[in-house]
DNA sequence: TTGATTTGACCGAC
DNA sequence: GTCGGTCAAATCAA
């Protein structure tokens, strides 16, 4: 049982809190705007969340992710900065790994169902020594566009094939326009982490609507988004891998149990299509998500809860030790 | 026609 | 020399 520690660590994922919040009053301020923003937008929100909540599952506070480092991390720093520079070397550069439980029933599929809301193109394959399965090896498809660094690396896990690795390289520089972001009023916060979690459990993200908005071929269902950090009874497995599954998420983790959100059949190769919840309508209630969750990450030690507390997330399977190889 | 995938070759790190 | 990562031509698919 791990406790959220109460120092410098949790610092680091109020931070990336606050860049959800950030990414959310950006996407707030745009929802007029391209659809095409707003979904890239939405990406970025559901990366940050999913790292922060591997940091709040695992303990590590003081690790950031590999590729997003920054000394001092601030909300959207570290992304324009990286360069693209092509060469063959092997990379020792820092990456950041993850285990993605696939559909099951999936027809032998060497890829995840679903994706991570980045558009990716494969760009090569390889037999790798001593693993049962190849290496898919894949880019951003912004890359010659945008100049996106970010690649990954996907391979079936040989101890359990539902399960791929996938290891992620740099950051989308393709994701971040920035734009400036009016300050709003800050929603109500909630005193202490037992409160904050009962307003988590009690939070909605109106998702529905958005869909028309984004295009008919990308969101194919939306509806309510209850972020359940109780301990509900565990859905079905068809429940928990027909939605919202994406190689670079470890299930539906951000989301979590009862999320119903439905993607469109994925294109060729998985690639080009969105991943995420449609875009956060309701900002003063993502402001409160992130409020509390702020809170119950920089909890004191006497009022540190179980970090079973996020059992809501789905995260049962996910392989924490290795987020953050 | 265009964009994505496949696959053998190439290159550099180890 | 081996191996992992990338390139790029060929091929496929929408």
């Amino acid at each position: 049982m791990e406790c959220v520690d109460s120092n410098g660590g949790s610092r680091l994922v109020v931070t990336e809190l606050s860049l959800i919040k950030e990414l959310v009053k950006q996407l707030d301020v745009n929802l007029g705007g391209s659809p095409e923003l707003c979904k890239r937008l939405a990406a970025q929100i559901f990366s940050v969340t999913e790292r922060s909540i591997g940091m709040i599952k695992s303990g590590h506070f003081g690790k950031r992710s590999a590729g997003l480092d920054s000394p001092t991390p601030s909300p959207l720093k570290g992304v324009s900065d990286m360069t693209f520079k092509p060469n063959k070397k092997r990379k020792t550069m820092e990456r950041r790994k993850q285990q993605v439980r696939v559909i099951p029933s999936g027809e032998g599929a060497d890829t995840p169902v679903g994706d991570d809301g980045h558009s990716w193109r494969k760009y090569g394959q390889k037999e790798i020594l001593g693993a049962k399965h190849p290496r898919g090896y894949y880019r951003c498809t912004h890359r010659k566009t945008l100049g996106c660094a970010a690649t990954k690396q996907v391979q079936r896990s040989d101890e359990d094939p539902t399960l791929f690795d996938v290891i992620y390289h740099g950051d989308h520089t393709c994701l971040l326009h920035k734009t400036a972001g009016a300050n709003k009023a800050q929603p109500e916060e909630p005193q202490n982490p037992e409160e904050a979690l009962r307003l988590l459990q009690s939070l909605t993200v109106e998702t529905e609507g958005l869909a028309a908005m984004a295009g008919p071929q990308s969101w194919s269902t939306t509806t309510t988004t209850p972020f359940s950090f109780s301990s509900p009874a565990p859905p079905p497995p068809q429940e928990r891998y027909s939605k919202f599954s994406a190689p670079s998420t470890p299930d539906d983790c951000c989301f979590g149990r009862g999320v119903s959100v439905e993607l469109s059949p994925a294109t060729s190769g998985g690639s080009s299509h969105l991943a995420m919840a449609a875009p956060f309508r309701a900002q003063s209630e993502m402001d409160k998500m992130v409020s509390a969750l702020a809170l119950v990450a920089s909890a004191e030690p006497a009022a540190a809860f179980s970090i079973d507390e996020f059992d809501g997330f789905g995260l049962d399977d996910f392989d924490v030790s290795s987020f953050f190889a």
